[in-house]
DNA sequence: TTGTACGCGTTATCAC
DNA sequence: GTGATAACGCGTACAA
């Protein structure tokens, strides 16, 4: 693999290699004929600049780096489509990691594309993180940083984020709507403050309509299906089943319909289901699911373009919160039937 | 952001810098004392080699680009998992660039990728892929480049693939076992080895039974789920309904069961569906989809490896193609159901 | 065992 | 308009 240099074609051309090097970086200060001479020589050769060496000088390494907790769900992928989209339109490369929902994986990461001399890091961190100094530290010395979605109050960075409260408010107040008064909320990771936000609206809303909330209505259950499977046998044994139920995602819902449905109970008749961050999937169970859909592309592209201001902005730059907006997709899975009068 | 370099750490500690490279390539030559007393300053001084300046001298990116079709099934992001497990214990980036079924984007991925000088390539192609002519230069060139599961056969690379023939003869075969007479293929784009192995599979598995073959029965489909809808409707229309379907993947079986379920079909009673590349969803839907799973991870972490072994081979390498196994999980949609005496 | 000097491929800053 | 040269940070012959 032998790669041609400017050398190579200062040497062809009898030029110097600052010439050449001007033909492609081209600000006018050149003749128009060697130009095209050098640019023309150059494509015969098979010439491309080396990005290494550039990177060297300009210390800039024009790479991003993404840390997301995981990739199965259509969620993250769908977001750093959008990252990609934006970021390599302006000529960077997405180093993608991923943290598989581990603190100790996600501060491995960040060290080691800091290493690898990033240009800036768009993360979403674990269910686990608690610790969050060195991203802090990071982001004192003014390394570009934008977080989404699960995102860090602590670290003053730029954020993306969707507003949780509300959307948890306006599915559990659907639920009510439906004339459902026992109503759980399967809850993700306290200390991720999406999962509080989506508490928050949940318990609001309950509030709102004078129904009473109890600690039990809201039990900590996780993001995965695993989790919603577990949570919901250990209320079916409990004997303890709520009218509906509202979980902090499709993917906990899943695991609760899965269990419900074993267990012979009717979705909704028996228990009525809500989840949230809308999935592909959403429509091809049965009953279909309702759940609060985020404009996952633009949360990627969002972040992507605040990222690029800060590296852009050398040095004086306020962090920006950027609140972007949902829709609720009411489906089977939490409409009220209403008595059959037909028969 | 100032990096501190090994300029810095010879000055502070009065000592030439291939000293301190030395103290950090130790390969014995330099005294125990000297470097302790180097490595203790460097970490106080929050020193990194700086990995840039580290690729231009050793002519090595220490990157590997992947390049993939999609990120929103799971196969993929699973296969890629694996692909970073293997790689980053080895201490290489892996860059993942989307080509979105495009090829030229493909093509583009590829040259960026090159450019940017990453030490190898692993990837699979998109379903429009038809000229393969640059990977094929690439390749001879001596570039290290691993294909999986969708691979071009016309580029002599290692490759990792599935038996699609084989799993696709045994799904059918179940089919035939249950007892279902009338059986369709929905197939994937022909212009994939990958399509027209499963397509024969199928073929083969009536022929050995005695079922005799003729052209309809094996309708060019595509991938999506888009795909499966409009096929499935245009047979409902054409009222050309099988006693069951093997489709070439499970999205296309989601986009043919809602299709079946919305015109009033029962699954499997009317019509029995299998689809190919186990999918976690096909536990959620219902009727439960009897799939064909892939050892995603494993295909991962071998094409990893392959492409390891040619990195270091400097030359002389033999490309290798490796099979991996899967296995039918059946489930309700394929199950031929019993007449009911009990009632 | 340590220091000097050079090269990796590029761009910018000087001269001319 | 063009050429020579230094610099980016590192690793390695070679010299000391």
């Amino acid at each position: 693999m032998y790669h041609v240099t400017v050398k190579d074609i200062a040497r062809k051309l009898n030029v110097a290699v600052s010439t050449v090097s001007r033909a492609f970086n081209d600000k006018g200060e050149i003749k128009q004929e060697t130009r095209d001479l050098i640019l023309k020589t150059a494509a015969e050769m098979g010439y491309h600049p080396n990005p290494i060496a550039k990177k060297l000088f300009q210390q800039r390494s024009f790479n991003v780096g993404v840390i997301i907790p995981e990739f199965t769900n259509s969620f993250f992928p769908d977001v750093v489509t959008g990252i990609q989209e934006v970021l390599f339109k302006e000529g960077y490369q997405v180093l993608i990691m991923q943290s598989n929902e581990s603190a100790v994986n996600e501060l491995e990461n960040i060290k080691s594309l800091e290493s690898n001399m990033v240009d800036g890091i768009i993360l979403s961190i674990t269910s686990q993180t608690s610790n969050v100094d060195y991203l802090k530290k990071l982001n004192e010395q003014g390394f570009p940083l934008v977080m989404f979605n699960r995102v860090a109050d602590e670290v003053k960075a730029s954020q993306v984020v969707f507003d949780d409260y509300k959307w948890a408010f306006f599915a559990t107040e659907h639920l009510i709507y439906q004339g459902y008064k026992k109503i759980f909320h399967f809850s993700g990771p306290k200390a991720l403050s999406l999962s509080r936000n989506r508490m928050q609206g949940f318990v609001d809303a309950l509030k709102k309509h004078r129904i009473p909330v109890t600690p039990d209505m809201v039990i900590e259950t996780g993001f995965m299906m695993a989790d919603g499977e577990r949570i919901m046998q250990q209320q079916i044994d409990a004997h303890n089943l709520p009218e509906a139920i509202f979980c902090v995602n499709d993917t906990t819902a899943f695991g609760a319909m899965k269990k419900l449905k074993q267990n012979g109970y009717r979705i909704p008749a028996d228990v009525a289901l809500v989840g949230f961050t809308e999935n592909f999937v959403d429509e091809l169970v049965e009953p279909q699911l309702t759940s609060v859909a985020q404009p996952t592309f633009e949360i990627g592209r969002t972040a992507a373009r605040l990222l690029l201001e800060q590296i852009e902005s050398k040095g004086k730059f306020t962090p920006q919160t950027i609140v972007l907006n949902g829709r609720l997709n009411v489906r089977e899975s939490s409409v009220k039937l209403k008595p059959d009068y037909s028969s």
